[in-house]
DNA sequence: GTCTATATGGCGATAGAC
DNA sequence: GTCTATCGCCATATAGAC
């Protein structure tokens, strides 16, 4: 978390509307918190963005322009592909302890507006070229990987990556029911790790 | 969906309610739109069920109870580990084609009122007692998965279950990007098969 | 640029006729 | 039980002083 004080108005919202952004989600969020976190007032808010839905805007799309950057990685062919997943993985990862409600945003902006987001995304990724689903693809022919549908590989190594952070606080509460302190056991380290595991297990070199 | 024109006007409005939360969660929600969708006029939504957060619960509920039963399989302790963890990727992942927003609304709930949650929970579950952790901690122990911690693990085993049902907007857009018609492609016994390869190759027997 | 005060609108909830 | 009309709150948004 960014210290607020020593920065630019502009900076202090936008770093304060992504906190509370990414906690209470577009509805869920109010304006005077974002203030409030913010130590300005509300007006300002108004004055420097608009609307909430501006605002909003912009703290999606430096969200987006970095989850394209970590997606990156799958176009450095000269990596082997488990190397290459395992780099996806740690960045992802830190992507969305950062970000940890963006794959939700995605998922519902994408629901309501799939053409806005297209051109969003479009401008954000630049020149860009994702080909994860491809480069499975050939890992899988060459053998790299189990055999396994590449579509359904890169659907569960996004649900390990991203539903951690949607769920903590189920975790945290079915965890404590078990005994365990979610809070204090968890780190992203763990996660890592742990989805490492799931994959390097389904890779065979 | 069930028909909402030859019902009574109770299970129009819980049906339209629950058709209403599961889209947009409970703030996102509104009483309008559910009495639209119920066709009824938005002061019966009061008259029958007093207020919106009532409602909630009681669709809450509903879905609560359905979710304990498929967990249920965990109890039966004469089952191998790894017939068990494929028993219950079939039930939750049938659970969720049914329910797709239900893991979301659980979260949420559970992020806003733990203590109301855990209430509604201990409700439902009656007699029943979820040792998902503890059995996976014995099979870990016993050597039957592999090396890894057994809440990591039951966390990967969520996260595949779960995710593909939020997400399904998100990879319907990026799979259509890279020419593939999701829609027409997925289907629950594929996403099952693949987190059982998942699942499988993390196991020792 | 930053503030206080206020307008505007949407939504949950209620009153009361039928 | 079902409806129309309306209340009251609260959050976004704006006006206008400094």
């Amino acid at each position: 978390m960014k210290k607020l004080t020593d920065a630019s108005t502009e900076e202090k919202i936008l770093e304060a509307a992504k906190q509370v952004f990414m906690k209470y989600g577009l509805y869920g969020a109010r304006m005077q918190d974002i203030a409030d976190t913010a130590q300005i007032n509300k007006a300002l808010l108004h004055y420097y963005f608009r609307n909430k839905e501006k605002l909003f805007d912009k703290v999606f799309e430096g969200a987006l322009s970095k989850f394209f950057e970590v997606m990156d990685v799958f176009s450095n062919e000269s990596l082997p592909i488990k190397k290459r997943l395992f780099i996806y993985v740690d960045n992802i990862i830190d992507f969305y302890s950062e970000y940890p409600q963006m794959s939700m945003f995605i998922i519902k902006e994408i629901g309501n507006n799939p053409e806005i987001i297209r051109a969003k995304i479009l401008a954000a990724k630049k020149n860009k070229t994702i080909r994860l689903v491809q480069v499975l693809e050939e890992s899988i022919k060459k053998g790299e990987i189990k055999k396994l549908d590449a579509a359904m590989f890169m659907i569960n190594l996004q649900s390990l990556c991203s539903f951690p952070f949607l769920a903590s606080p189920m975790f945290t509460y079915s965890l404590k029911s078990n005994g365990k302190d979610w809070t204090k056991d968890f780190s992203t380290d763990k996660l890592k790790l742990a989805v490492k595991t799931f994959v390097e297990n389904s890779i065979t070199k």
